[in-house]
This record gives C-alpha cells, structure tokens and sequence, in this order.
DNA sequence: CACCCCGTTACCCATTTGGGCTATTGAGAT
DNA sequence: ATCTCAATAGCCCAAATGGGTAACGGGGTG
C-alpha cells in the first residue's frame, strides 16, 4: 500500500440521510488536513449510481438508510469497486445489522455519538487496512470466517425450531402453526425470534428461502 | 360402484388426535349396522403408514393433526389410494383449510360438533358418490375448479409483476422493493395482491415458495 | 371512439410480524 | 444442591403486511 499519509488527502465519500450529520461531517472533513470529502448522498440509489463515477478510498454508509439500505448498499458497490472501503454509521450497536454489513463487505463501523477525533481515526484506521470495530463484533466475525476449522458457521437449530421452521416454510402464520403443534402462538413467536437470530436473518420470507436452499 | 348397502358394512379408519373423539366414533361406528371401524389412529404420521395396508372406503380425518396435519396426510394418501374418500373433521368452518383439503383430495367435510346421525349420513353420503359441504364452500369449489373452461389456473404474471416477486424472494420488504424499482411502496403493495390473487396464495411466503419451486 | 389491461399512486383498516422483556418448568450437566 | 438451557408462555409496541377501494394515463384493439 502506498504511503500518501499527508501528502494526500484521504478521499471520502459520505451516504448520510441525515441533513445535519451529513453537513457536519463534511465540514469536519474538509476542515481537516488529510481528508477531503469528494461527495455526499442521502440515499443509496443515487450513492450507487454516482460513487463509481467518483471512486472515493472509503465510503461513510449510513447503515440505517430509507429506500435501499445501507446493507444493500454496500453490497452492490462493493462489488463492483471492491477496492473501495466502506465504514458503517450506525447508532446503536445493532450486531446482527454490522454483522450482516460485514457479510455484504463493509470493513469497520463506527457509532454516530462518535467524538469527531474517533470518526477521523476510525477513517485513518480503516485506510491502513485496519477494521474498527467492538471486541463484541470482532468475536462474532471470528468466529463466522476466522475460526479453527469450520465449514459452517451455523449456530445448529434445535429440534423444535425445525419443526417451526418446517411449518413456516408452508407459508403459515404464527396461530397455525400453534394449533398444529400445540403450543401458544407466543411460543412460537419466540422460537421463531431465536431461529431469526441464528439465521442472521429478519423475517419469515429471509428464514424459508434460508432454509429451502438447505 | 358395486351397491354394498346393508350386506357389506362401509370400512371405515379414523384419524383423530382427540381420545374421547376417536373412542366415541369408534363405539359409533362399529355399534351401527352397516358400518365398521376397520382402524383409528392419533396422528397423520402412523395413518400415512397404516392406511395403505388397510385400505378403508372412507377415511375420517381431522383437519387439525399435531404434526403432519390432515390436508398433507390427505394429499401423501390420497397420491396412493385414489379410491380411497377421505371425509375432513373440523371444528369449525374454516373455509380456507377445508378449500385446501379439498384440493389435496378430501371429499368433503363434516363439523365435529354434528350429531351422530349426521356423522352416519355424512359418511353415507360421500360413500355414495357424494360431497357434503356447505353451500359457501361448495360455491369456491365451484368457482375454483368447474368455473368457465379454465385448463390452467395458472394466469401468467405480468413482467413488473416477476421483478416485484423476484425482490420479493430475496427477503425485502415493500420498502426496500420500492426503492430498487423506483416506484413507491403502495405500488408494490398492490402488485403484490395482484400476484397474490394470480397465485392463489395468501402471504409472501406462500409466493416465494411457489417461486423458488419454479 | 369506447374498452380493457397494465402500471402507477393513494388511503383505510385489521391482522401479522419482529423485537425486547420477564418468567416458569423440567432435563441434564456440574 | 446448583446451574444451564430448551421449551413454554406472556406482555408491550412499532412496523410490516394483506385486502378493499378508488383513480389516472397510456397502449392496444375491436
């Protein structure tokens, strides 16, 4: 990697839907010496169509966007400028959020409640090559691609949960699949939450198209 | 069909989870003339192994098994024995099951709160060639199957109508479906019941498994 | 021209879903 | 004797979903 450590700025582009947070992190960056913010978006369609043009070193990304996510953002840029470094703004630790924005290819995140110092760093950080992130995060992605020989990293489903997963896969409700298995809707409103978590998915649709590709 | 009455008994097999259900149309059965129980079983699981070693007339299925319910035992069984009726017990009309069983096979439906009598006759009924349903449900069989020379009730989805449900079985919601097409949230919504409507299903992910079938 | 289909947007409303909690029970492990 | 964990159940609340109705413009077609 070449050394342009203040002799050339570090070329950012921000995707912030977020009038002020954007505004301000602009002015923060081009205020700084070896930053420059080469363009802002408030949303991802237009982030996706623009950014290849401009071809920034690191991308802010909202991971919390309207329209197309953050996520899905960075999914389908990363892909096609996979040199490019996306960093997440997120406000609270989502971990299944920044877990799954790490899947699409993002390398670090940061906390929008950052001090600015943290979110310069945290840019610096990410252009050396480096991945901001909390232990907590950093366990996780551990274990999912680094860890001591495993082929999945799939958390296993207990017995009850495949059957739950099995009825849903039909397409059914909450309530029927309670009648057909005897138990309260609430149960399995709890067993499905619990499947959602080992998934890494968000809703029903993620978890059955999960489960027929076996 | 060979005219049995009164010199051969109608062989009949119960699947039923309730105890004190099965042993009183056991007792019912087996107590009146021109009818036998020939087996009974708790769950769709033994009755799909069981039945085809039987081979009842006529099958008394619950429409809600613990387990494999009655409209797949009805459809696995049925693929076997198509000469085998299958007659559905419900609790109440739930027009949607008893339309589904219908389709998987099942001749028609009786209430369990019917009267023994009304159980005899039922039985009779669909032994003789019948169908016993309410007028509502045999309205939306009508509609379904005899309607207006229909060979495919497969009405082909519109181009839009594919993109909407090709998103769709990625997982996204209305939002995020909007946001990729560039039309708002609301039209998504209504392609939807439209390809809803098209595919005879009831919720995404009824329609993205009949997707992912192909 | 009149008609119909498609894609589009909108609004209303009840139900379902997803996610965050707490809590009890029984089986196994420590 | 405890501790842990899966399964069960319940409550709360916001967001997503599904279903109904209405409307508009553009293309075709009879």
């Amino acid at each position: 990697m070449i050394d342009r450590k203040s002799q050339i700025p570090i070329r950012v582009s921000i995707v912030e839907d977020d009038e002020r947070l954007r505004s301000s992190m602009i002015v923060l960056l081009e205020g700084t010496h070896g930053f420059r913010c080469i363009s802002a978006y408030e949303d991802g369609e237009t982030a996706i169509k623009d950014i290849p043009q401009k071809v920034p070193d690191i991308v802010l990304m909202d991971i919390n966007l309207p329209g197309v996510s953050g996520i899905e953002c960075v999914r389908t840029l990363k892909s096609k400028l996979p040199d490019v470094q996306f960093l997440m703004l997120t406000v609270y630790e989502d971990n299944n959020k920044i877990f799954q924005a790490l899947q699409a290819g993002a390398s670090g995140y940061l906390l929008k409640m950052s001090q600015p110092d943290e979110l310069l760093k945290g840019i610096r950080e990410v252009f050396n090559g480096g991945a901001p992130m909390s232990p907590q995060i950093a366990r996780k992605v551990v274990h999912s691609f680094h860890s001591p020989g495993n082929k999945q990293e799939d958390i296993p489903l207990s017995e009850r949960e495949e059957d739950i997963l099995f009825s849903l896969s039909s397409g059914k409700t909450y309530k029927e699949i309670a009648a057909e298995l005897h138990i309260s809707a609430d149960t399995v409103h709890n067993h499905l939450k619990k499947i959602y978590s080992k998934l890494h998915v968000r809703s029903r649709t993620e978890a059955v198209v999960k489960y027929l590709k076996k």
